[in-house]
DNA sequence: CCTACCGATCGGTAGG
DNA sequence: CCTACCGATCGGTAGG
């Protein structure tokens, strides 16, 4: 049976993204890693410059996916409450899509050299401002309680960013109702509670 | 100046929670550990039998204290939602109360050797139950609404769990008050709500 | 708590 | 992509 491989260096990333979810990136050796694609571990350097290279595609190609999902529905024109539930869908899907990736990009971030650190600390910022924009959006306008900002956004990423932990692709939550159920709960809470109509 | 210094096990113990909160378990070598104390990388090993003996030891001393915090107050004859709210707010101040002990315990518990892995694993189990008797409870009696449990129990977690990641100690928001926006977050939500009395 | 040291393994290079 | 190999560093032990 013949299987047309993806070229060498994707499959070096996404073997390497399976060890280091697994075993952390600095308990990964290259030894690790060639044996498990099944070259002599020299011979990664014919793909690859060093290992901080494999972490740096990881977590920045990571980075533009985030960044692509999320920025469209931010720029929409649609009410705030709407767009917080498009963004915390849309960034909760891109985790469920990119399992081992996002482990690595949670975990194993500041792994980073000094450069590449600084870099992803800014596109970090840059991003959470833009979940920070729609908060501070409907308090400003009344759709969302006032409450300490900062402190709101935080917890937001929190619960999204965790679903790496425990999400697994056979669920019966696909990744889209895990992201509107999270959506619910953050934006609703789990009070049973009377609402007039809106 | 004279300072009474903890005894030295303990003040390995702390050290070595530093450095791998800062740098991973993984990352962190004897030596830096030694040098960082001020002692040779062998003398290490009068008081303590192995590198994975200190993660053991911060893993399930942690463990210990979120069960002593969490504990009385699931025996406690309180109304459900006022239980919820008190043991996100208990769970919250142990994290901030050890935070490199809670950076360890969240990040390297998976270097654990086999062992202690499992008996990790069941003590967490365990433990995600006090919460889960806690929200199955609210939704039997009409309390919170009827969401997936393990889902819910899973974002109170991640929402929880994170907050090693931001919390300083000089910050604005102390440790309760942290848990208690926290839980109003949840249990109430986002939204700007008209709600009727209780 | 130190000196002296072990075998194993690390990331990476030279040269083909 | 391989053989052969580098210097550095790893966790840990012997013996005092």
């Amino acid at each position: 049976m013949e299987t047309t491989y993806i070229n060498r260096k994707d499959h070096i990333r996404q073997v390497a993204q399976q060890l280091f979810r697994k075993n952390g990136y600095t308990a990964t050796s290259m030894r690790n890693l060639a044996g498990e694609i099944g070259i002599e571990p020299a011979s990664l350097y014919s793909h690859i410059k060093a290992k901080e290279d494999i972490l740096q595609q990881i977590c920045f190609e990571l980075a533009g996916s985030f960044f692509d999902a999320v920025t469209p529905i931010c720029d929409a024109l649609i009410p705030t409450e709407e767009k917080l539930r498009r963004v915390i869908v849309a960034h909760i899907q891109v985790i469920t899509n990119n399992l081992d990736a996002s482990a690595v990009f949670f975990h194993d971030w500041r792994h980073l050299g000094m450069e590449s650190l600084k870099k992803f600390r800014t596109l970090r910022s840059e991003y959470e401002e833009l979940f920070r924009s729609i908060v501070r959006q409907g308090m400003a306008e009344g759709t969302f309680r006032k409450v300490n900002e900062k402190f709101m956004v935080l917890t937001i990423f929190s619960a999204m960013n965790w679903t790496y932990e425990w999400y697994q692709p056979g669920m019966n939550l696909n990744s889209e109702a895990i992201g509107n159920n999270l959506a619910d709960m953050l934006i609703n809470g789990l009070k049973t509670i009377e609402r007039l109509k809106d």
